[in-house]
DNA sequence: GATGAATGAGACTTCATTCAT
DNA sequence: CATGAATGAAGTCTCATTCAT
């Protein structure tokens, strides 16, 4: 019994250690350019006894977004006990300036991963991909509701597209400096939305 | 004499269908899922050939890159006819909500490959995605500065992220209508502007 | 002991269940697109477990053609029971009649069987195959020659390759009527045959 | 102009060549355990270079069915020659015996390849693997309609019928002289077919 | 310059077989 | 004995790049 536990949870963590080094090594060199190998290496791992774990490349490209799905949630978990909703979103903006550097070197990794799976004939793993954002947008707007700005949706979409254009830039132009210009506006931007509905790019 | 003009005449013609035919490949399937087969077909012009043009596939990626500029260069050519910095600017989002459909199936062509570039080993193509979108800053710099507006730079940057923003997220979600209502939300946010330096997300 | 005797019961009927498994999923897939996975899911046995009872591929197919062989005595067996030895040729050939959809579909088990693996470089399967269908030929021989039929072997040789012949066309060209036709004419064969020697294809 | 018909002349030989070491290995090993390494060493290409004739493995298997089929048409135009249908008949089965011996070693190259063919889930292949068959079954019965025997389609069928069956005996049984036997009868059924229409096995 | 053909490295995937518990 | 997991050797197929005419 215990045996069968331990065994099924080690099969567990061994999948989760490949969903986690696929997250890092696609994060690092995109879809395309990442091989099997290249996961298998950096989890440890026989490349062969991948496929025990995954039948296809495809399926692993879809674990490592749910990792980042995961890494989302436990983000949001962690915002969600500062007790203001406006500084819950402040704290989000600042995580977004901690990441700075990679972003320059490597992008947002939902980003990105969603730029790539988005030209596949196969819109599975892309839908998979905007599922993630859509998991982002739906915690933003659910915080500007519970902090009683008018339209949510509206004020959440611009939050979340504000992160991935400043994403885009910072690695596009290879200058984390990109991302602290526009955070220290959103950050502002926020700041005054209680003052009134406003007028915001 | 001629002869000899007519024929570099004609192999820069060739070039520049491999290059446009490059640019339209790209951007629907991406680099790395993109052949040069597929680029052959798509120019008219027989796979052995494409050697004489381009030494290698990322010459022509950069090739593409190029016709990206040289379209860049005549949008802006021809919204510089526009009196109005501002209305010049105005147009320019519209230009983003006219290829709204386009972007939620493929996303914006710079910034795609953009982000898929920007993991090479090899920074050169990355440096050259990032040369494009840059030029489009400086552009939308000039605007702001010439219709007086306090930091023109940040302004531009706030710009063309929310451009890169909106585009990735239109194509990650596979929703048109996200382009239309930030780009809404922009024209206000230009509308607003002269009105005071404002504070913009 | 009981217990012991218990267990090697289990164990050869386990054995039994993986053979059958394998006579079916053979004959249905044929050896080399079959995997041991295959058989050991047909059978409801974990895959590991099969090595405890084969020690390797091979031997499972040759556990196969005993299955054949053992079905084959059931058959034959069964004819016994009838008192002319030509009524029980002639039920034989109502038992390809009785098959012809499968054998359409799948072709004769043990002539497919053969087929393919005559062309193994070792010869030990294919022998095995061999020596069903000899023991077919066997049996054919005695009822030729209990009947009183002149150059029984011969008689069985002509009878036995008319199955192998009508069964192969049967499945190349998936027309269960191909048997119907052919056994028509076999079974007026058999029934002229006490005439005389006859002539017969 | 004779340079692009060289080169057009000199892809179809290879095209031929290819698939004629497709037959001959394909023959030998069977389908499953043939690779295309190999069949690239038969022809002397290397192995990159054959996917430039063959987009897959099973083209290559279908253009080896073509040359089973070529040949058996240069095979029937020789026969034609011969003034008496019975006589191209009675020809036809002597190539049988003269072939026993790679019969004894490989079995029939259309029967076997169906056979193995047969058992696939695309029945493409297997297909035209029957259509071989069909073709000689065609043949034969215009001889015995020629010939002014009755029922040819079904005197057709017996024949064809009693060459797969011989085969796969021949073959099981590593025994050329199943062959010899069974030709022989063949031989004399023939001879005595226009005394009368005759019973027949 | 132009073109079909050639090449070879490497990717994904499958599976018989073996191990560790 | 049982069983999930591990392993590594192939096998099919793709493609950027180079050649020979």
């Amino acid at each position: 019994m215990t045996n069968s536990v331990d065994r099924r949870t080690q099969a567990a963590q061994k999948r989760r250690r490949l969903a986690a080094a696929a997250a890092r090594v696609l994060h690092e060199q995109g879809v395309e350019r990442t091989t099997l190998a290249d996961i298998a290496r950096e989890a440890g791992v026989p490349a062969g006894n991948v496929y025990y774990y995954f039948k296809t490349k495809d399926e692993l490209v879809r674990a490592a977004l749910g990792e980042h799905r995961d890494r989302l949630d436990e983000l949001t978990a962690g915002l969600d006990r500062l007790p203001a909703p406006r500084d819950r979103l402040k704290a989000l903006v600042e995580t977004w300036v901690a990441e700075r550097e990679t972003t320059a070197r490597l992008g947002c990794p939902t980003g990105t991963l969603a730029a790539e799976l988005g030209k596949r004939a196969d819109g599975t793993a892309a839908a998979e991909a905007g599922a993630v954002l859509r998991r982002l947008l739906d915690w933003t707007a659910a915080q500007f509701r519970a902090w009683g700005v008018s339209d949510p949706e509206g004020h959440a979409l611009t939050l979340v597209s504000a992160h991935q254009g400043m994403s885009a830039l910072t690695h596009a132009l290879r200058d984390p400096s990109v991302t602290t210009r526009e955070a220290t506006r959103l950050l502002r931007w926020l700041d005054s939305l209680p003052a009134g509905p406003g007028v915001s790019p």
